[in-house]
DNA sequence: TTTGCATAGTTGTTTAAACAACCGTTTCAA
DNA sequence: TTGAAACGGTTGTTTAAACAACTATGCAAA
């Protein structure tokens, strides 16, 4: 497979990932939304299922442990979350949404919603399965 | 378009591009190679073509004004670059690469390349490019 | 010629990534 | 039963993103 630099960065270097990145942060401000994409991450697999441990966010949003202990002071410090002591196993924290943080799902969805129809107006649905079937198979292959 | 929330997920986290990042990151620190990928990128615009300006590097690269600062305070500080005042107007530096920034593309580009044809593996032609078009017009739809 | 706007770059602050090193708790095997 | 390894989480350091606010220079029109 022969790949040209211009290629590699324009596939690699993350300007896709940093433009949503982007687009995404500058919607949420637009809303009044106080929270950053990295925390929508977090809080997008709470509402999805709630009181999971910190080990479980990070495998579910592929974030090192570290990292995941400052999201989540950074969200418990804006009163989104808590964390709740394990009852059996003391090593654990069982990550809860508060009302405010449960509350913000509606918003958050909507306006990402919007952000994405902006992303993908004009690509049809075949070019998005095999866009995504393409970046997971990289994911795949750099993982092992 | 419909689109689910797992998919929103998928695509648009940048899981890509951190996992792409993290690869990248490695194999330039197995090879001893002292730069980051962020850096990498300034350093194959110049490699490509150098004495631009900041202001170019950042076109090229999609970052933003402080952003290059402060990468090129790194670059200049690791000894790649040169930051060189523009004969006739004195608000630009012209970005000169070191000997020993030139001297690093051969290598780089050379561990580049290994992490690439690992991500590519078992993707085809076709589907490369269509994945790079589609996220192509991703950015396109996101920046207008 | 001066005023005012555009351009090039820097600095400050917050958020988050990477990795290494660490602490306390649990588990399992000798 | 105890000692080592595994597990869950935190802290420290460096790099880099975002945005706002700033300085200095250049340009163009009144």
């Amino acid at each position: 497979m022969q790949v040209n630099e211009k290629e590699i960065f324009n596939i690699l270097t993350g300007k896709i990932s940093t433009t949503i990145n982007r687009a995404l942060l500058r919607a949420f401000s637009k809303e009044d939304l106080n929270i950053t994409t990295e925390q929508w991450s977090v809080m997008s697999c709470l509402w999805h299922e709630d009181k999971i441990t910190q080990q479980q966010l990070c495998d579910l949003t592929r974030k090192d442990k570290p990292s995941m202990t400052r999201l989540l002071d950074n969200l418990e410090r804006n009163k989104l979350v808590v964390r709740v002591a394990h009852s059996s196993d003391r090593r654990v924290n069982l990550i809860h949404l508060t009302q405010e943080g449960a509350n913000l799902q509606e918003k958050v969805t909507h306006t990402v919603k919007a952000v994405l129809d902006k992303a993908l107006k004009g690509i049809s649905e075949d070019e998005i399965s095999s866009s995504r079937n393409v970046l997971t198979k990289i994911i795949q292959n750099l993982d092992s």
